[in-house]
DNA sequence: ACAAGTTGGTTATGCGCCTAACTATTATGC
DNA sequence: GCATAATAGTTAGGCGCATAACCAACTTGT
């Protein structure tokens, strides 16, 4: 592949990326959240209690992001964290009821904010985006890339 | 639209994100460069010498963010600031020698990761690529939204 | 010609994400 | 049964990115 087409669609994932980063913070600020904690917000929701090592699997992040995120959002009282019983290391985390509500008011700015995406493009294009992206992040997951 | 469509919409958008450029940091790595670096790098090489300003509307990003990554870059030899003789405010950005062999193999992994990216995709969709993100990123961008 | 507004850039601070290095617990192999 | 390996989580530090607040220099209106 030559250089123009390379830089094309690498450059377009990284506007992408910032552009769509920078419009969820936007979108999130009312709510008191910073884009990434939706995530895992809605992944809570979405599985029910989880421990942090599934939550970073999840949610494609390491640990250490998975600690930093719970803290806060434990601080907010939008999360839980209980020892696991089975397990003294693990924690297990789970939504509050302040984050439940949360999470619904989430919901819906996440359905306005693919509707706004994906604004101007053909039906079929849109259906076809997730498997598209999908296979688009597979293919530089380095975590398949190993196996 | 549904929740589920909106959320698969979003969330690969996200886990491409995060993909793409954790890909990018393993690949700039072993040159010394953090992702978005690379980004800057490639600017100046297109379009030569330019204030930070430009670099900022070009990149996509805040000044502040522009007045850190040159001053790493600049640290490092890659880059050359110098006061801009019409405007005492502004300072010109260069490549220095450094610079342009750092980015001419820039330009190879950018290649290579472009290649590994739409691995497994037909080529009209790759062909299409680029304009699709390209749409995304101009919908969901604040810049063109405020206007 | 000068006050007022605009623009270029920096500093300070905060967030998400990362890697490296560490502790504490659980699982495994001989 | 016990040393060793694997796993869950944390701490420390670094980078890119953002916003807010600020200074210095340029532009404009009257």
């Amino acid at each position: 592949m030559n250089f123009d087409q390379a830089d094309a669609i690498n450059q377009a994932i990284r506007r992408l990326s910032l552009r769509h980063r920078a419009r969820t913070a936007a979108l999130l600020a009312p709510l008191g959240l910073h884009p990434g904690q939706e995530a895992l917000l809605l992944e809570l929701a979405r599985t029910g209690p989880m421990i942090q090592a599934q939550l970073s699997e999840a949610l494609g992040v390491e640990p250490p992001s998975v600690t930093l995120m719970t803290r806060k959002l434990e601080a907010s009282g939008h999360i839980r964290r209980a020892p696991a019983p089975s397990d003294k290391r693990a924690s297990i985390v789970e939504l509050t009821d302040s984050g439940k509500a949360l999470t619904d008011q989430v919901k819906r700015l996440w359905c306005a904010l693919a509707e706004e995406t994906v604004t101007g493009l053909p039906a079929q294009t849109v259906a076809e985006l997730p498997g598209v992206l999908n296979t688009l992040s597979g293919n530089v997951d380095a975590r398949r890339l190993a196996v």
